[in-house]
RNA sequence: GGCCACGUGGCGGAAUGGUUACGCAGAGGAUUGCAAAUCCUUCCAUCCCAGUUCGAUUCUGGGCGUGGCCUCCA
């Protein structure tokens, strides 16, 4: 399509036209999983986002143009914390949880990143940069300690608007004695006891977190590149921390150009929190619910707008999905999808637009000709709705039915007959057993089909 | 306290300087033994107060309210 894609910023909290450095490599950088437990429904909402971002930009500028990388932070202090809870190996916890992560991935339908670099293949790549920030007086190593000088860094705040000075009045920053400023943050620090370390110019130690960041995406993407996102919790002090150190290390006025960040998911209109103890890990949902109705409720309001995840959010996204089935036809290749339709998406991935379209072409499919419903189902796979055959989508609801295939004939052949008897009371009273089984009955032209709510 | 976002029908949720998408729910009808499903028709909304304007839900200012971040978080 001819039009332009539009993100909103946060690095200018606007809407703006997106322009690529380079139209033929495009970098996109997303904060992945720290893999100290298993991904719950919060995480899954920047997976979908940015895989549907990863497809608006190569559907406008090639496949072969894009670079999409996502990490994997698998060190980390709540990563220890955990296998110390848990009594396991750290390599085990992370073993595990990148296992599940991955299938998760799949189960949403989300597309494989170009790279999916972990944070372990890189300390060496960390600690070049620590160096380098050093040399040029933007670090400095005390204790076995290495801190980034904030005050050095005169756009500090910039991204998240806020004033170093205002950080410390709040004195909310970690303090340190080790710090010359409340406001350093931490590049390496030591490891005590049984906790990983690496050798390092500073000893046996680790690396802090926000430099994983910046190591492998320069790694991948270079000193500068096009968007980088993630979850709006990020957006400080990581990726400020982040802007800060790769600027510095690699003297440069722009490290991403553009920076776009998801709201978060809040369960029943309440913060979803541990401490409210109402999260939903992914994975407790792939034997009760499609992936694909998750990714539906996922996108149900933009990106940017908080998400309140309820039962009445999945049960509408599933009967919309059901009743998209009904003019579903497997495709030998995707038809194209008119500019109209694409165009909500341009602008800055705007979902529930997008969705209103899927409505206006489903009416349209419905009237049976073959060439609308190839538009139809073509346009749905664009944001990986309808992936799956019609029959998958059957057998995902009969592999948790509570009957038998065989006993739901033998009870609909029960009714048959007593319909034909005109005997109603009983045809309704095995009507309704059904549909306490989750057996909903429909009698079309003669015929009665069944399904499975 | 500082910063940011948001306030649209019964609910969810887009967009817009001039008829306010779309979905769910509701109402009526077709169909059905009755339903279900489907189809057709239909009701219902821009937090409050000023300002700019021929005209504001949209822009500006103020107010009220909600949420987020400032500490680990997607």
């Amino acid at each position: 399509m001819n039009k332009d894609i539009f993100l909103t910023n946060n690095l200018i909290n606007k809407k703006e036209k997106f322009v690529p450095i380079n139209k033929k490599k495009i970098g996109m950088y997303v904060c992945g999983p720290t893999v100290y437990d298993d991904p719950h429904i919060g995480n899954a909402r920047p997976l979908i986002i940015f895989d549907i971002l990863f497809k608006i930009l190569k559907c406008k500028y090639g496949k072969a143009s894009i670079n999409y990388v996502r990490n994997i932070t698998d060190v980390d202090d709540k990563i220890i914390k955990s296998a110390q809870e848990n009594n396991i190996s750290i390599s085990d916890l992370t073993k595990k949880v990148i296992k599940n992560f991955n299938e998760d991935c799949e189960f949403l339908n989300c597309e494989a990143p170009s790279e999916q670099p972990r944070a372990t293949d890189h300390i060496d790549l960390m600690i070049k940069m620590i160096s380098e920030l050093i040399t040029k007086d933007f670090a400095y190593e005390n204790n076995d300690h290495v801190y980034f000088k904030v005050n050095k860094f005169n756009d500090y705040g910039k991204l998240s608007n806020k004033k170093v000075k205002d950080l410390i009045a709040g004195s909310r920053v970690d303090v340190s004695e080790n710090k010359k400023n409340p406001e350093d943050f931490v590049l390496w620090k030591p490891s005590i006891k049984d906790e990983p370390y690496w050798e390092s110019p500073w000893g046996k130690g680790r690396p802090g977190w926000h430099l994983e960041c910046s190591a492998m995406s320069k790694k991948f993407l270079g000193n500068e590149f096009d968007i980088h996102g993630g979850g709006i919790d990020l957006l400080f002090p990581h990726h400020e921390n982040e802007i800060a150190q790769s600027r510095c290390a690699n003297d440069t006025k722009v490290f991403a150009n553009y920076w776009v960040h998801n709201a978060f998911i809040t369960m029943s209109n309440e913060k979803m929190a541990k401490s409210q103890g109402n999260i939903l890990k992914i994975k407790d949902f792939r034997d009760k619910i499609n992936g694909q109705v998750l990714r539906l409720a996922l996108i149900s309001a933009h990106y940017k707008q908080p998400l309140d995840w309820n039962d009445k959010l999945l049960k509408d996204c599933k009967n919309t999905i059901e009743k998209w089935y009904s003019v579903y036809l497997s495709l030998k290749a995707p038809s194209k999808i008119p500019d109209e339709i694409l165009l909500p998406l341009y602008d800055d991935l705007n979902t529930p637009g997008y969705i209103a379209n899927l409505h206006k072409l489903f009416d349209k499919a419905n009237n049976g000709i073959d060439n609308d419903k190839k538009i139809f189902v073509s346009a749905c796979n664009f944001i990986g709705i309808l992936n799956e055959t019609k029959t998958e989508w059957l057998d995902f609801k009969r592999k948790k039915s509570l009957i038998s295939e065989k006993d739901i004939l033998k009870k609909i052949e029960l009714r048959n007959k007593a319909r034909e008897n005109k005997n109603y009371k009983e045809a309704d009273k095995i009507r309704d057993e059904l549909l306490e089984k989750e057996v909903l009955i429909e009698d079309k032209d003669g015929k009665t089909l069944w399904k499975i709510k």
